[in-house]
DNA sequence: GCATAATAGTGAAAACATTCACAAATGAAT
DNA sequence: ATTCATTTGTGAATGTTTTCACTATTATGC
């Protein structure tokens, strides 16, 4: 079965409001109050989880910790994945010290960048490593996935090498399409496209 | 006729790589080369401009320039919109500075804070005000959109405030759905769950 | 000027995603 | 126990977006 893409991103939705129902104490919830958190239709959320199994119970919903489990088992988020960061700039910077990743399961093992001002300097307690180092230091810290906060000038650059040292899943900042083997995945965070958008919807009203 | 929202994101797209197309100095493009920058197929930038018009011309493309112009016409980029932000924390303080935006056509008119160790200073040269002075400076300084960078907790609470002084446009990092007016447009920029949808695919690797 | 190649624009088809609507299950009240 | 309200899960219907496939037009080389 193939599933929709906004699917996936909306089960990473699901999960963060979950997590913070169990934190409340939050026991059971339905269809219906999760969709009204998360600002979708009840229906979306059953269709959505329907892809994956059935987890509720008729009449009363779900138990807001089995859901949970269940969608972290279903991202793959139960194990912490291992995340470096590439470009230690005003981006970069603000991501490292991001609590909402380390929250969700995500753990920033490493970060790293290409000026010898920051090299060997501690961000948030990591230390930043030589990007020159990158394929030892990610096997050696069992890195999976990278966030690209480098240049847009090198971001072709840094993809090549990271992606050559087995990475397989980035996300990117910088505004370039950057091409990679095809059994890695790119996820792509624009601001200034998404502004865009918005700045399209205000001059149509 | 209705335009899909992925187009408008496209566009945007379009509109970045053109830019620097012309600043290259390229004249002419054709969709085939264009998608391959991109990272998108012909027929889809060919559909998505056929939306507002045509553009083109048979045999040998685009002109650079020509179609940049139209875009930013279609985005309504042209008269530079002005932009405030609201939280000068980690992430706010990183976009204030971001060229990106000013190069786009966006400019960064004013910024916000509730703290007294940020009310007041200098961000990037922007002098930080008091976000309880929303209303006063937006309406003076012609504010029409705000990115959200304050702390998930307050991001409702300042929602309210910037749409009570009619702002029509949020670009919001804070992990939350936000209650708005339906006629306000709201894009959530939500890092955690990008991550997300890429450790998904990690896993069915 | 003619043949050939390149390319835009676009209906129609296909693929994909959301929404509807209802059966079946459960829970609550009496 | 029975009734009524709630809620899930899901096929089917509907809506949306992408891709295909073709026509018409322009450019190029000879
Ligand atoms: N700052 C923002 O708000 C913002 C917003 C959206 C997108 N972006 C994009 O994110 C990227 C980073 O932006 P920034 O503002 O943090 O830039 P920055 O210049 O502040 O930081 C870039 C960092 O990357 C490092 N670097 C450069 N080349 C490198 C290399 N080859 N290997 C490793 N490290 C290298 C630099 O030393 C620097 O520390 C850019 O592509 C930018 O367009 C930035
Ligand atoms: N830092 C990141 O990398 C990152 C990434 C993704 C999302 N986010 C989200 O973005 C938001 C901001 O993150 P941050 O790391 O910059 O946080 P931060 O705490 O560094 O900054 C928040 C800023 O907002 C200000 N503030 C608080 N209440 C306010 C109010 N009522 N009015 C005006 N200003 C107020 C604070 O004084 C502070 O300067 C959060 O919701 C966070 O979840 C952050």
């Amino acid at each position: 079965m193939n599933i929709p893409e906004r699917t996936i991103e909306r089960l990473s939705i699901y999960y963060r409001h979950l997590y913070y129902l169990a934190q409340q104490g939050t026991f059971n919830i339905s269809s219906r109050s999760l969709a009204s958190i998360v600002g979708e239709k009840p229906e979306t959320i059953r269709k959505d989880l329907s892809y994956f199994g059935s987890f509720g119970k008729t009449g009363s919903g779900y138990v807001v910790n089995d859901l949970k489990r269940e969608i972290a088992k279903i991202l793959g988020l139960e194990q912490g994945r291992r995340v470096a960061i590439v470009g230690m700039g005003n981006l970069g910077l603000a991501l490292v010290g991001y609590k909402g990743f380390e929250m969700l399961g995500f753990k920033i093992a490493a970060v790293f960048d290409n000026s010898l001002n920051k090299i060997g300097k501690k961000y948030r307690g990591r230390l930043c490593h030589n990007i020159a180092d990158f394929s030892r230091i990610a096997r050696q810290e069992g890195i999976e996935m990278v966030i690209l906060t480098v240049p847009t000038e090198a971001a072709q650059e840094i993809t090549k090498l990271v992606t050559g040292s087995g990475i397989k899943a980035l996300l990117n900042f910088a505004p370039v399409h950057l091409n990679v083997p095809k059994d890695v995945r790119v996820t792509n965070v624009d601001l200034a496209t998404a502004l865009k958008s918005l700045s399209f919807f205000v001059s149509r009203r």
